[in-house]
RNA sequence: CGGGGCGUAGCGCAGCCCGGUAGCGCGCCUGGUUUGGGACCAGGAUGUCGAAGGUUCGAAUCCUUUCGCCCCGACCA
């Protein structure tokens, strides 16, 4: 591609509303225009990126022995009704009718519409496995579209949707897929971990996230450096401390605390640290009251909560409530009894195993203005009724796996594996005859890739002050020729002119800038656009028979005789 | 949806409090000088001041309504 025949808009400065990096890079370098919330327009220099990410998923997806078709964006609204989501779905899912007054869905996802064709033409186990995939424009309307393309309302996935006999195959077709993602992301040059992932209420029994490493991310993983232990903060669990609780070493004591109600507050009051103290958080289920103790300075993990039987439709309770409970306001609970304030017959205390195995803690005494000290389960109130992990992990954690100490990163998910079972083939009978002529249901797993978020999250992994650098995977160019003084230069001209021509017959996807800019504003540029790979032909190296390469990572430029640059650059591709 | 903020030239912004006929930087156009790190000189073009209504002799500025956008907030590729 001759640059002075592309398409280039570059700008020193970026949109204010831009916040995040990788935002204002592909605004800067011209890879993608603003629309409207969360609509973007790809730009050719962006089209080429996304090209080359939807390539490489495309190889390694047929590699892995799926297929590929394509699947509408607008869909017939009872599908989604049969499969029960019309109405399960909510606002997010945009909804259009045709002239006729018929409703349509702009599609969010594609298990209806594939779940129908397995039902048709998957008749027989003969037939099976199958995978079958599509790379198609979704459209979610989201409650807050931001950061560009990473958090957009129409985006591009790609989706594949695995059918098998049963358990097994379904595992089987999940764990290809897992070893297809990782190959891709590898191949897409982008630090990763898959990580296990709640798989929330759909039903199915597996799912693992695929997360891009990054601080601007929107999640936050627990993985341990030693072992290849990692899950989303939801799922990693907060194992029991090692050791047993101390034992109680200390009286008892009622301190006046008045008007120190959060834990901060009493840590400096009492000159105690956090770890010291006992928190209390207060919930309402179908069992009743729930008084949660917690280490001062962990987290309670609202999804953990929700799997403790205890808590079973859980809610937080209400002022009144705790105060009718515990006969206290909030601020001043705790397990301690105190008499003629708590009512522990009505309460069950559910604690967290840290909370648990702690000994001689601080909490409050169930009146006003009070806490106590030197507080101990069993001696000064009885042990909890319910022991549990009902916290988020903290760093330095032991890891689940009993291999090191967990860190935490944030993290961007490209990806997503999920065994989700029976849960649509059910819904809308996909089920084919075994061996023994009798009917099933088919197994289904679903699998995606935000193809457009895989753009973002990898400048967000790769760039400098001077802009985005592209892993060569997904580069819109892997080598440019920087001609200086193309308009001027004889010379200049017919050495880029040729070098360029070799590159190109032996494959190189390589750009020749002979748009005659400036040295400065090309190099700038091209920096900015992060092209991994960079010749410079100038007059001033011509003269000794020498141009210039530069990885975009590189310091400095490295001479390279002219004769020998097409041998070097095959080298630095390699 | 709740809370906060913003809509002025292609982009980034000032002007608004305190009404008086719209400005700066980048970019763009013309000519010249330049040409190994976003050049310099001279000249030039560009705005229904988001939209509608109101107050006023007069509105970018004050008031009302409305639309759009951004940021923060527990369902996601």
């Amino acid at each position: 591609m001759k640059l002075s025949n592309f398409f280039l808009s570059t700008t020193k400065e970026a949109p204010a509303e831009a916040e995040i990096v990788s935002h204002q890079l592909m605004m800067r370098a011209g890879m993608i225009k603003k629309l409207g919330a969360g609509i973007y327009t790809w730009m050719p220099l962006g089209v080429r990126v996304l090209r080359k990410v939807e390539n490489i998923v495309r190889e390694e997806m047929n590699a892995a022995g799926a297929v590929e078709l394509l699947m509408p964006v607008i869909q017939p609204a009872e599908l989604w009704q049969e499969s029960g989501r019309w109405d399960k779905m909510g606002p997010e899912m945009m909804r259009i009718k045709d002239r006729h007054d018929r409703d349509f869905i702009v599609q969010p996802t594609s298990e209806e519409v594939i779940t129908d064709i397995a039902r048709q033409e998957l008749r027989s186990w003969r037939q099976l496995p199958k995978n079958f995939y599509h790379i198609q424009t979704k459209f979610r309307d989201e409650r807050r579209p931001r950061f560009g393309v990473m958090r957009s309302r129409e985006f591009i996935m790609k989706d594949a949707y695995s059918f098998d006999v049963d358990k097994d195959g379904l595992m089987k077709s999940y764990q290809i897929m897992y070893d297809a993602y990782a190959r891709i992301f590898t191949r897409l040059g982008l630090e990763f971990r898959a990580v296990n992932a709640d798989t929330g209420n759909i039903g199915g029994f597996a799912s693992h996230e695929f997360q891009v490493l990054a601080e601007s991310g929107e999640d936050v993983i627990a993985y341990a450096p030693d072992s290849d232990f990692a899950a989303n903060l939801e799922m990693a669990e907060g194992v029991a401390p090692v050791a047993p609780r101390a034992a109680a070493s200390k009286a008892l004591e009622l301190v006046h605390t008045p008007g120190q109600k959060t834990c901060e507050d009493v840590g400096t009051f009492l000159k105690l640290p956090l770890e010291r103290q006992l928190k209390a958080m207060m919930y309402m289920s179908d069992s009743g009251f729930v008084l949660c103790m917690l280490r001062a300075d962990h987290m309670v993990n609202e999804i953990k909560l929700g799997k403790v039987p205890a808590l079973a439709n859980y809610r937080p309770a209400t002022a009144e409530e705790i105060e009718a409970h515990l006969g206290v306001e909030p601020g001043y609970c705790g397990p301690v009894p105190r008499h003629g304030n708590a009512h522990p017959d009505k309460v069950i205390v559910v604690a967290d195993r840290t909370a648990a195995a702690m000994a001689d803690f601080v909490c409050g005494a169930n009146e006003s203005g009070y806490h106590v000290t030197g507080g101990n389960w069993g001696r000064d109130c009885p042990e909890p009724d319910v022991v549990a992990d009902i916290r988020s992990v903290v760093d330095g954690d032991a890891s689940p796996d009993g291999k090191g100490v967990l860190k935490l990163r944030r993290g961007i998910e490209v990806g997503h594996v999920f065994a989700l079972g029976q849960a649509y083939s059910a819904k809308l009978g996909a089920k084919f005859l075994d061996k023994d002529q009798k009917e099933q249901v088919m197994e289904m797993g679903c699998y995606g890739i935000g193809i457009t978020r895989v753009v973002a999250a990898a400048i967000e992994q790769n760039h400098d002050e001077k802009g985005i650098i592209w892993p060569q995977a997904m580069a819109p160019f892997a080598v440019v020729i920087a001609a200086l003084g193309y308009d001027r230069s004889a010379e200049v001209k017919a050495e880029a002119d040729s070098l360029y021509a070799s590159l190109s017959a032996s494959g190189v996807d390589v750009a020749l800038d002979d748009r005659g800019e400036r040295p400065g504003v090309m190099f700038a540029e091209l920096e900015l656009i992060g092209i991994p790979h960079r010749i410079t032909i100038g007059d001033r190296g011509l003269k000794e028979g020498m141009v210039e390469y530069q990885a975009r990572r590189d310091t400095a430029a490295t001479k390279v005789p002219l004769a020998e640059i097409a041998a070097f650059v095959a080298r630095a591709l390699a």
